[in-house]
DNA sequence: CACAGCTTAATTTGATCATATTCTGAGGCG
DNA sequence: CGCCTCAGAATATGATCAAATTAAGCTGTG
C-alpha cells in the first residue's frame, strides 16, 4: 500500500470517502429509528432526493436496502411507505425479540469488560435524564444506543444484525407510543441489566432484559388498541 | 434460459409487468440458495450485467437487497463476496433457527388443513426422490421449498422473512456439504413432521423441525471442520 | 547479467448522474 | 358512467467519473 503521493493532489477533504449510498442509507435508517418518519407516512424518491442532496441512484438503492430490511414496504403499485404495524405483527416481533435478545444479554456477560460497563452505564445515565425530560427523540436514541452498546458487546454480529432489523419495523411505532404518552411513564430495566452484566449473571441478565423487552412491546401493543379504539369513532 | 430473441420481438411474451431488479433479484437469489455461487465467490456487477442480459441499475439495486439479507457482504473496499461461513456464524445461525423455526412448524399446525398437508407430502417425495438420485441442486430446491411451504402455512410473514434470509447464509455452505458428502446420508425429520402436522400436535412438530435443523447445522459444522482439517495440510 | 522492489501505466470494476421510457392515478369529455 | 388523455413519479439505460487491482517498466544491486 502506498500512501500520500500528493504530487497535485492537495490531501484535504477526508470525508468524500464514503459511499453516497452508504450516507442516504443511514440518514434515512436513523430517521425511521427515531421517529422522525411515522407509520404509514409515504417515502418518495424525488422527496428524498431534495432533503438529503443526493442523487437518484443512492436514493433508490438505499431505499431497497431498507424494504429488504423491513423497515420500509412497498405497495403492490410502486409506492414505499413506513409500514404499519398490525397487530399480528407486534405479536411476530415480540416473540423474535424475546427469542433472540435475552441470548444477546446471556453471551454479553461473557464479554464485558471494565470499559464496557461504564459505557453502558454512561448511555445508561443518558436515557434516565432524557426519559426526564420528555425529550422524545433523545429517549429514542438513547434506547437504541444502550441496546446497541450491548449487542456489540455480546460479539455476535449476525444476531446482532438480525435484531437490528427488527427494530427498524417497530421503532416507528415505539415514537407514536412516546407522543401519545410521553416519557415519563416509560418503564427501565436497564439497571438491572447493569447489574446483572457487572456481577456476571447471565440468567439475570436474559431475565432483565426479557423484561424490558416485554415491557417496550406491552406498550406498543396498548397503543395499537387504542388506536384502533379511537378508531371507531370515526 | 431462453435468449437472442428480444432485440426486434413484437410485444412479445408478457411477462413485462414485472420490474426488473425483482427479476434480477429472485434470479440472484436462487442461485445463492440452491449452490450456484460458492462461499468466497466474487460477485461482480458487471457480471451479473452480461450473465443475466439486465441493465446495470436493476443489477445493482439486488445486489444491495442481498447484502441486505446477509446473502452477500461487502469487503472494506467496494468488492462483493458469497460470504464464507466461521465456526462462530454457524453457532449462532443454529441458535437462532432453533429459537424459530421450531415455532413455525408449532404454528403451522395450527392451520394446517388437507391441501397444506398434501402440498407437503408431495414436496417430501420429490425431495426423496432427488436424494435417491443424488441430484443436489434438485435436493437443495426441494428441501427449501419444503420449509418455505411449511412457513407459508404457519401465517407468520416477519418470522418467516427473517428465517429464509437465514437459509440465505447457509445454503452456499449446505451446497459445498452436498458436494463433499453426496446426499445419500442426508436425514429426513421430514416424515416424523407431517405426521405431527396431520395430528395436529404443535410440540412433536416442533421437535421434529428443531432435530431436522440441528441434523443440518452438524452437516454444516462438520464440513467446515473438515476443510479446516485440510486447510493444515497446505 | 539476472533479479528484487518500487513506481507508474493500463485495465477492470464500482459509483454517480442526466436522460429516456414506462407506469400509475386523476380529471376531463363524450 | 366509462373511456381517454395528461401530469407526475418510478424504472431503466448508457455515459462518465473515480477508485483499485493488476500488469508492466525502471533502476539499482549482488
Amino acid at each position: 500500500m502506498q500512501l500520500l503521493r500528493n504530487s497535485a493532489a492537495p490531501a484535504e477533504t477526508r470525508p468524500a470517502k464514503r459511499p453516497a449510498h452508504q450516507n442516504v442509507y443511514e440518514e434515512l435508517r436513523a430517521r425511521i429509528l427515531f421517529g422522525d418518519l411515522a407509520p404509514g407516512q409515504a417515502v418518495t424518491i424525488q422527496g428524498l432526493v431534495e432533503s438529503l442532496e443526493a442523487g437518484m441512484t443512492p436514493v433508490r438503492e438505499a431505499i431497497r436496502r431498507l424494504i429488504s430490511d423491513g423497515a420500509l414496504s412497498m405497495q403492490g403499485n410502486r409506492r414505499v411507505i413506513v409500514p404499519v404495524l398490525t397487530e399480528d405483527c407486534v405479536e411476530q416481533l415480540d416473540f423474535m425479540r424475546q427469542s433472540l435478545e435475552p441470548e444477546l444479554a446471556r453471551r454479553a456477560t461473557s464479554h464485558i469488560d471494565g470499559d464496557g460497563l461504564s459505557d453502558l452505564k454512561l448511555r445508561d445515565d443518558a436515557l434516565n435524564s432524557a426519559i426526564e425530560q420528555g425529550d422524545i427523540r433523545g429517549y429514542l436514541t438513547q434506547n437504541h444506543g444502550f441496546h446497541a452498546a450491548l449487542y456489540r458487546i455480546a460479539r455476535a454480529p449476525i444476531l446482532s444484525a438480525t435484531v437490528d432489523r427488527l427494530w427498524l419495523r417497530f421503532a416507528p411505532s415505539l415514537r407514536v407510543v412516546c407522543g401519545r404518552y410521553g416519557t415519563l411513564n416509560l418503564p427501565d430495566k436497564h439497571a438491572d441489566l447493569i447489574r446483572a452484566l457487572a456481577a456476571r449473571d447471565p440468567e439475570a441478565a436474559a431475565l432483565a432484559m426479557a423484561e424490558d423487552v416485554h415491557q417496550g412491546m406491552l406498550q406498543i401493543r396498548a397503543s395499537l388498541e387504542d388506536a384502533a379504539a379511537e378508531q371507531r369513532f370515526d
